[in-house]
RNA sequence: GGCCCGUUCGUCUAGGGGUUAGGACGCAGGAUUUUCAUUCCUGUAACACGGGUUCGAUUCCCGUACGGGCUACCA
């Protein structure tokens, strides 16, 4: 049987788009789900677009998201390097050997005399310029140089690429697992840079020889690169590779939430949505921003909104494990059309998330945000807090926005409601409950709030109270607020003593309120 | 412009020659709830268009429109 494997391969130039970590899961999901491996390869071979970090980014989200390479940098492997920077001269080898075999030529046309061909064809009303059969005739290559102009030239160090040579008339057709065959025409390809003049290769090139090199079977990438496996098939077949060629599963790519394109980096800002997977610290503040880790988000509820943009089990079930997913995952499901990234929808993945986690699970999440804000709660306390609180949050931050109170104590009062509830008469009659609340044993305290709740009601019966004159009044000397969790489950928490300080000042700042 | 890919409710999608075209998000209404939220119920809303093929097309084929991608010594 065939050992499946699968290649993640992103360019280090910046911070992995949400686009790449579904990227990541798709390639990682077909790999445990055939029992075969998951490898990370930086495809770092444009010099001039490294950005320091991004490899690290690369891995910390990967590792975040909990999709951890088989191979990789840092995550060893028998098929290294996985850095492309580092497998320079054999690209190289190969694009000799393609000149060998009369697949490739060499070509010292310098940017500016391609730039001016450019401008001649498009004067010619040529729309685009090809570097082609066509052209390549007329153009600075050992096609048209002589054999020794050629071996001068590079003798003296003359900047030069190598071209691949592809034969017009050739029929190429792609058997994609996602969208079926599609084929293509090599009359229409033009003669890709395979080496560029830096000694470095194209991703055509080294996207070609390392999938064959590190026994890649299955291509698993956006659909962008759809155009140009065309070029890859030629790659192959020029390599004599094709009998084992890849596979390949052509992505449907993740539009903006509005409006039109594909989602872009600008479109987080813009919106104040994630649109990456974790934060990044820019040059600039313009240049930073905040991922799904950072508004809230837990991975797995980020991993299953993703999965289901661009694929569906094919049945009503939508909140899947890590498990289930590799389960259920099959590529012939996979979608075609583009999705658009739908940012309601990823929040109520993670509110649903959050409504299951247990509360010690939550707590370790929530933990971090109250110390920022100084508060080292006591574990059973913080879990009892989560658990009130995680019916009503949406992000982990909102944790502490919504329930600060429980902390802090009431920093302030919703007047408004006050003014419109409070009865200053009525003050001895909740001082006098205040009391009996106060007469309750430390273990009626400490046990059910169904016993605090019984006592309320026993004292609002016997003195001709209403649910909505007390419990409002008492909510908000607890937490300020009309909303929050049910009032004796509040009181539960915060225990005792805090409880009836709350009330006690609570209660004589109501008198001034209305006043 | 050329080439490639796509098109079912606002969004993510299921489905597939004859269906009340299903689910989810969102939105609206209702029930429960002392609040908020949760939960539950109900409602809203879709097969881009035109030709074929067929007894019958949303489903198959071809066009058109629209959308997207690619068209670099970037990946």
């Amino acid at each position: 049987m065939e050992r499946i494997r699968v290649r993640f391969a992103p360019s280090p130039t910046g911070a992995l788009h949400i686009g790449g970590i579904r990227t990541a899961l798709y390639n990682y999901l077909i790999a445990k789900k055939l029992g075969g491996k998951f490898i990370l390869r930086i495809e770092d071979t444009d010099q001039g677009r490294f950005v320091p970090g991004a490899e690290e980014y690369i891995v910390e989200a990967l590792q975040w998201a909990g999709l951890i390479p088989d191979e990789g940098p840092g995550f060893g492997g028998a098929y290294g390097p996985y850095r492309q920077s580092e497998r320079k001269s054999r690209y190289a080898d190969y694009a000799r050997q393609m000149i060998e075999s009369g697949n490739a030529y060499y070509a010292f046309d310098t940017p500016e005399e391609l730039e001016a061909a450019r401008e001649a064809a498009k004067a010619q009303g040529i729309h685009t310029f090809k570097y082609d059969a066509a052209v390549r005739g007329q153009l600075k290559n050992s096609l048209t140089l002589s054999a020794a102009e050629t071996r001068s030239r590079l003798d003296a160090g003359e900047p030069y690429v190598i071209r691949l040579k592809v034969e017009p008339g050739q029929d190429i057709a792609i058997e994609d697992m996602v969208r079926g065959e599609v084929t293509f025409r090599s009359d229409e390809l033009d003669d890709k840079i395979l080496l560029k003049s830096d000694g470095m290769p194209t991703y055509h090139l080294a996207n070609v020889v390392d999938d064959r090199l590190m026994e890649i079977t299955h291509v698993i990438r956006g659909e962008e690169w759809l155009p140009s496996t065309a070029h890859h098939v030629l790659l192959y077949r020029a390599m004599q590779w094709e009998d084992r060629m890849p596979r390949f599963a052509h992505l449907p790519l993740i539009l903006k939430p509005d409006g039109k394109g594909k989602l872009s980096k600008r479109d987080g800002v813009r919106l104040g949505i994630p649109v990456f997977p974790l934060g990044w610290a820019g040059a600039t503040p313009e240049e930073s921003f905040r991922g799904f880790r950072e508004f809230g988000f837990l991975p797995q509820a980020m991993l299953n909104f993703l999965a289901f943009l661009g694929w569906n089990p094919g049945t009503e079930q939508e909140m899947f494990s890590m498990e289930e997913l590799i389960q259920a995952f099959s590529v012939e499901k996979i979608v075609k059309s583009g999705a658009r990234f739908d940012y309601d929808k990823a929040k109520w993945f993670n509110q649903q998330y959050i409504h299951a986690a247990d509360n010690a699970q939550l707590a370790e999440w929530v933990r971090p945000i109250l110390a920022q804000n100084g508060y080292e709660p006591e574990q059973a306390y913080l879990e009892g807090f989560c658990g009130l609180m995680k019916e009503r949050v949406t992000l982990i931050p909102e944790f502490w926005e919504k329930g600060a109170y429980f902390f802090t104590g009431v920093q302030e009062y919703d007047r408004a409601a006050v003014q419109k509830k409070w009865n200053p008469e009525r003050r001895p009659l909740f001082d006098a409950l205040a009391v009996s609340l106060s007469e309750l044993t430390l273990a009626v305290w400490q046990g059910d709030p169904g016993e605090i709740k019984t006592a309320t009601e026993s004292f609002m019966q016997a003195n001709g109270l209403k649910p909505g004159d007390v419990l409002p009044m008492l909510r908000i000397a607890l937490a300020g607020t009309m909303q929050g969790p049910a009032v004796f489950e509040m009181m539960q928490l915060l225990g005792r003593e805090e409880s009836l300080a709350r009330l006690a000042k609570a209660f004589g700042l109501f008198d001034t309120f209305i006043a």
